[in-house]
DNA sequence: TAATGTACCCCTTTTATTAATGGTACATAT
DNA sequence: ATATGTACCATTAATAAAAGGGGTACATTA
């Protein structure tokens, strides 16, 4: 598997990453149960930060693209190629379109919807 | 009708104009029909700025809580009180607080559904 | 002529967030 | 000892938006 990281690229580093490795399953390059490089090892390799590294296996645990073991290292999800196909993102962006749609058929003016918003995601923060 | 600007209040001073002016109603201080001061005026006399005043008469004009009539004046609306009691900011933080509610629990992290919030606002936007 | 609401232009300050980085430390188990 | 993922502390630069201000101009109509 290669991972090829442009660092002039629009995308973040850490999305660049989980969409290579996610691209790997998809195609096959790695199956499940197959280890990945440790988050040391890979930052290295890459010339990356840790938490560069750290924080794209973190998402790629949670879509259970891949396992992390703890000492014993990380590992590629068994439903690894299925789970590379889903996007949470896409779904996020769809439902927030929707919300917003119906705000704005109501006469909410742009402003006004970013600020609800901004209070709404950080209500349950004190 | 008396109307007070704090300076230093966390309330935006068009948020505090809107405000007085839906609690004036309410409370029968003014009643539709009744003239309103002019935006230059009302300007003046709470030494506001032009834009800042103009900017509460067009959301209260949306509102339907007063009426604007050109080169005539601004008059309180005949459906004031019932539209004052009405914050479309109320809806709008309720739909919105669902719609997070609903993404949160699908596993997306508040960076992600920031960032997917910000292109789902300004996606008709070129 | 004067006043009305309205619509542009550009500007400043303040505030918030992202992305990425750096450092330190921890329990775990080989 | 060493390596694993992870969790804190922190900072930096880039980007975006809100709030407000300053100016200029328009059609309308008393």
């Amino acid at each position: 598997m290669e991972i090829i990281i442009d660092i002039e690229a629009d995308a973040p580093l850490f999305a660049q990453l989980i969409e290579q490795i996610k691209n790997a399953v998809l195609s096959d390059k790695i199956s499940p149960g197959d280890p990945l490089p440790s988050i040391r090892q890979l930052a290295n390799d890459l010339d990356l930060n840790n938490k560069t590294v750290a924080k794209a296996y973190r998402l790629l645990e949670r879509d259970s693209v891949i396992r992390t073991k703890g000492y014993r290292g990380t590992f590629i999800h068994p439903d690894a190629k299925a789970n590379s196909a889903i996007d949470l993102n896409d779904i996020v962006a769809e439902k927030l379109n929707k919300t917003i749609e119906n705000l704005k058929s109501l006469g909410a003016t742009d402003s006004e919807i970013r600020i609800a918003f901004a209070n709404a995601l950080n209500k349950d923060k004190n």
